[in-house]
DNA sequence: TATGAATGAGAGTTCATTCAT
DNA sequence: AATGAATGAACTCTCATTCAT
C-alpha cells in the first residue's frame, strides 16, 4: 500500500493534521509515532523522512493550531475599531464550550507540559505561539491611545490577562469545585474591567 | 550495597525527598523509578516496597511540598488578626526570588500538567493539595466578616487569587519576556486590591 | 503486631490453610508469598521460616487437600462391601457441582500445571497424591475377587478411570461446547459400565 | 547483531518455531519473551514488533502445532471411506513413541493448563485448536450413516474420545507408573470399540 | 520519496528470598 | 520463633529511531 508521491509540503500538512486529531482525542503523551503514521495513512518511515523527530511534529501542530484557532478572532479583533469590543472578541473563544475550543486547550496544555523542560524546543515556537497575546497587546495599545482604556502598559496588561486566563483554564481542567466555564468567563470579564476600564461597565 | 534498615516513615521521606530533587532538576516527565531509586541510594525493589507505584510517590512529593512550603505561612496567616495583612503573608512567599520558591513552582506546574490526563492521581491528593487556597478562604471569610474586605464570596475569591497566582507562576516558569518575580508579586497585590479592597490601598 | 508463639505444626497448618483459600479464590499463579503471609496474619519472614520456599507450601496444600477431600469418600468406599456401589461412591464427588468440589479441582489442576516440569517437586508428593486411584484399585480388586466386576487388571482399570475423569475435567474446565457436569458424570458412569460390568448396568 | 530483513510471515514462523522448541524443552510457564527472542536470534523488540504480546505467540504455537501434527492424518482420515479404518488413522499418531509425539503432548497439556486461568487466550484459538475433534466428528458421522458404527451422537462421541485421549496423554506426560505409550494406544482402541463398535472387533 | 522490519534502551511492576533485628 | 525492610533479577511491554530495500 504505497502512497502516491506527494510534494513534501502537502505530506507534512497531512501528517501534522493526523497528529493533531490524535492529540486531541488521546492526549499527547498517549500519541506515538506509529499512531500518527497509521492515522495519516503512511508508513513510519515516511513520517521520519519528513520530520527530524516527533518533537518537530508536535511543534508544527501547535503552530498550526495557534494560527488556525486565532486567525479569525485576531483578524476580527484587529479590524474592530472599539478596543473594548475587540477585547471581548479576543476573550470570547477562550471559555466557549465547543468541541473546537476544548480541542484547542487540550493541545495547548499538553504542549506546555511537554515543552517546559526542553529548552531547545521552546525557542523556535515560543514567539509564533504568543499569537493571542500579541494581538491583545495591539488592541490594548489602541485602546490606550484613543482613551477607551486606562493608560496602562499594553504588553504588561496583555500578559496579565494571559496569565489569568491560563490559571482559570488550569483550574477548569482540574475541575476545581464550584468552577464552570461560564463562571470562568464571567471572572475573566470582571478582571478585564477592573484592569482596563474606568467605569464599572 | 545493602542499606541500613530504616523505619518505613523515614525511608519514605528519604525517597520522596530524592524524587523531589529530581523533579525540580529534570521535570516530572523525565523522572523514572530507576532514577529515584538511584538518587535515594536504594534499590528499585525498595522503592516499590514502600510505594504502590510511581504515582503514589509523585503524589507524596506534591503533598509534602505543599505542606512544607505553606506550613509556616498558613500558621502565621491564620494567627494574624488583620485580614489584609494575612493576605500579604499568604502571597508573600509565592513570588520570592529564591531557589526554593522556583523549585516549588516547578513541582507545582508539573503536577498540574501530569494530573490532567491521569484522573486517578487527582482524587487522593486533591484536597490535601488545596492547602493554600483553603487558608486563603478562611482569611477572606474573616476579612469579610469584620468589614476589612469587600463583601465577596470567600471561596470564589480565593479561587480567583489561586488561579491568577498559578497563571503568573506558570508564566514565570516559562520565562515570559518582561516578567520577573518582583513584577509578578506586584501584579498579585494589584489584583488583590482590585478584588477585595474598597480603597486603592 | 507480633503473633503469639505457636508450635511449628500449628503454624504450618495455619499457613497452609491460608494458602489453600487463596489458591481456590485466585488460582495458584496469582498467589504470592506476600498474599499468603497476609492471609495467614503473619509476616513474610514467618512463612519462609517455617517453609523452605513457596514450592513446599504448595505441596503441603495439595497433600492436605487430597487427604481432606477423599478422606470420607475413601473410608466409605473401603467400607462398602458392594464393589459397584463403592465405585459409585468414588466417582460421585468428582463432578458434583458444589463449591467444595470445584475448589478441589482448581487446586488439583493448578498443581499439575505448576509441577509437571519441576521433577524435584513431583517426587515427594506423587504417591501421597494418588490417593483416589489407590482406593479405586483396591475396590476393583475386591470386585474382581468376588465376581462383581469383570476380571480386569485392577491397577490398569483404575488408571483408565482416572485418565478419563481427568480428561473430562479438563474439557469441563475448558467449557467445551455441549458439555456439562451432569453429562460428564453420565459419561463417566457409562465408561465404568462398559469397562467393568458384564450386564449393561 | 542486526538480522537480515525477512517478510513478516517468515519471521513469525521462525519465532513461533523457536517458542515451540522452548516450550517443549522447558515448559510453557518457564518460557519468557527474552528466551524466545534469544532462541530465534532476534531482539526482543523484533518479537514484540511481530506479535501483540506473549499470549499471541503461545496461541500461534498451539495452532501451528495442531495443524502440523494432525494435517496429514486428518487428510487421510477424511479420504478413507471405511469409518473404522479412519478412526484408526486418527488415533494412530496420538500415542506413537517418537520425540515428536511427546513434544506434541507437552505443548498440548501446557496449553490446557495455561488457558484455564487466562480466558482471553481461549477465545481466538479455541476453534482452530479443535482440529482433531472436528475431523473425528465427521468420521463418526459418516460411520453412523453407513452403518459401520453404532448410532451414536457424533459430536458427543468425538468429545468422549478426545477427553480420554487427553487424559491418557496427561498421564503419560506425568509418567504414571505402569503406563506406556503402547498401552495407552491399546486402551484407546479398547474404548473406541466399546463405544462405537457392535462386535468386539 | 517511501517503506516497514529491526533495534535496544528503558519504562513500571512483581516477587521469592535474605538477613539484621 | 517471629519480623519486615531490603534486595535485584526477571517480567512484559512501549517506542523513537535506524537503515536496507
Amino acid at each position: 500500500m504505497t502512497q502516491r508521491r506527494l510534494p513534501p509540503t502537502q505530506r507534512r500538512e497531512q501528517i501534522v493534521g493526523a497528529a493533531r486529531s490524535l492529540i486531541v482525542k488521546q492526549g499527547l503523551p498517549a500519541v506515538s509515532l506509529r499512531d500518527i503514521a497509521a492515522a495519516a495513512g503512511v508508513s513510519m518511515g515516511t513520517v521520519t523522512y519528513h520530520f527530524s523527530g516527533i518533537d518537530e511534529i508536535l511543534g508544527e501542530v501547535v503552530v498550526a493550531e495557534s494560527e488556525r484557532f486565532y486567525a479569525d478572532v485576531v483578524a476580527v479583533a484587529d479590524a474592530e475599531p472599539d478596543a473594548r469590543a475587540a477585547l471581548g472578541v479576543l476573550i470570547d473563544p477562550m471559555f466557549a464550550k465547543t468541541p473546537d475550543v476544548e480541542a484547542h486547550w487540550r493541545i495547548w496544555s499538553d504542549y506546555w507540559a511537554a515543552v517546559v523542560r526542553r529548552p531547545g524546543m521552546t525557542q523556535p515556537y515560543a514567539e509564533r505561539v504568543r499569537y493571542w497575546e500579541a494581538c491583545c497587546t495591539r488592541v490594548i495599545e489602541r485602546g490606550v491611545r484613543d482613551g477607551t482604556l486606562r493608560p496602562v502598559e499594553p504588553a504588561a496588561a496583555a500578559l496579565k490577562l494571559s496569565a489569568y486566563a491560563d490559571g482559570l483554564g488550569a483550574q477548569l481542567g482540574q475541575e476545581a469545585p464550584g468552577l464552570t466555564a461560564a463562571l470562568a468567563r464571567a471572572w475573566m470579564d470582571e478582571f478585564t474591567a477592573l484592569l482596563l476600564f474606568d467605569d464599572p461597565a
